[in-house]
DNA sequence: AGACCAGACCGCCAAA
DNA sequence: ACTTTGGCGGTCTGGT
């Protein structure tokens, strides 16, 4: 079973502790077990303070990371609390062995520290994204999406987008339907990818008059033909001018971005649960040709689609194929 | 793999 | 006076 080691530093915050735990517990297999074994780790096993003014007993220390296939780095306050030396090799001993890992709000703070973001492209809690960027001259902050997935280093904004991260990681690791069904049991939505802005200037959920969701609803049933944004314009009963700006208050992207995601969803499924050719799957997802298909899913997923089929065949779950 | 071109995106301004 | 919308056009993107 794939292991999963959280890194608890301390002022760890409680939270965003819990997130990987519901997430990567809840993804199961066709037959209800478990995918991930899950644990926490400190510094040292034992008692650790969190920022919510209680403490924690960590079971595991510092050698449980020797272990791990992925490690989750969850936020600290202050940003970047508790590392130290031991920290320091520990997570540069993983990173040696190309293991995964994953930070979570402030937890960006913690592999930065320890040089792992050098020369990468990564994000935090907007709030902390000038400090993060400021401190650390090498890495590259993206302040403007929920995660940035950089091969093996992935690093998400604040608490909610931990939960965006770790699906994606479920997704990338056993496919979308069963990264589906673990959102649908965290009561998370599996909809949110990785470009999308981190200010979403309307709350997520709107009943406004003018909400764009009748809109999207239609767009979703007819994901398979080709949709402009006349199309749309035209179904919602606005101008191409006021729904790209609609959709970029209430959801944050733009309807194309979005539609692409929808496709790629839907593609991915058909990839996993179906035997349809590669081409048909580029005609029901809506991409409408392979070469559309094959390029949505080197940017989005790194892989073919062809690729991405095969590691879900079979015995073996690939990440070996994905992450490679 | 690269070039080309339609269409998407977005800043700006005027109108409602 | 202030907010929302639509149109124009320059630039960028992504599909072929």
């Amino acid at each position: 079973m794939h292991r999963v080691v959280v890194l608890a530093l301390h002022g760890v915050i409680p939270f965003h502790l819990a997130i990987p735990f519901q997430v990567f517990c809840n993804a199961r297999g066709a037959d209800g077990q478990p995918l991930y074994d899950v644990v926490v780790a400190g510094r040292r096993r034992g008692e650790l303070a969190t920022s919510g003014g209680f403490s924690i007993v960590v079971p595991h220390g510092l050698a449980r990371l020797e272990q791990a296939d992925t490690i989750v780095v969850v936020g600290s306050e202050p940003p970047g609390a508790g590392v130290d030396d031991r920290v320091h090799r520990a997570l540069r001993g993983a990173a040696r062995r190309r293991v995964r890992m994953l930070s979570i709000c402030t937890g960006a703070f913690v592999l930065a520290e320890c040089g792992l973001l050098d020369g990468r492209r990564a994000t935090t809690h907007w709030r902390y994204c000038e400090l993060l960027s400021e401190r650390y001259r090498r890495v590259a902050v993206d302040p403007a999406v929920l995660f940035v997935d950089d091969d093996e280093l992935l690093t998400s904004a604040g608490a909610a987008c931990g939960i965006d991260l770790c699906l994606y990681v479920v997704s990338l690791d056993h496919g979308a339907q069963i990264a589906n069904r673990a959102a649908r049991t965290t009561v998370s939505t599996p909809h949110r990818s990785g470009g999308q802005a981190q200010f979403i200037e309307r709350p997520l959920v709107s009943v406004e008059p003018h909400s764009l969701e009748a809109t999207r609803q239609w767009a979703l049933q007819h994901l398979g033909e080709p949709l402009s944004l006349d199309d749309l314009a035209r179904q919602a009963a606005v101008s191409r001018r006021t729904l790209v700006r609609r959709f970029a208050a209430e959801m944050g992207t733009t309807p194309l971005q979005w539609l692409n995601e929808q496709r790629m969803w839907v593609a991915r499924q058909l990839l996993e649960q179906t035997d349809l050719p590669i081409d048909h799957v580029a005609q029901h997802s809506g991409f409408g040709s392979t070469p559309t298909l094959r390029f949505h899913f080197r940017r989005t997923l790194g892989t073919s689609p062809k690729a991405y089929r095969d590691s879900f065949r079979g015995e073996s779950h690939g990440e070996s194929t994905l992450l490679a």
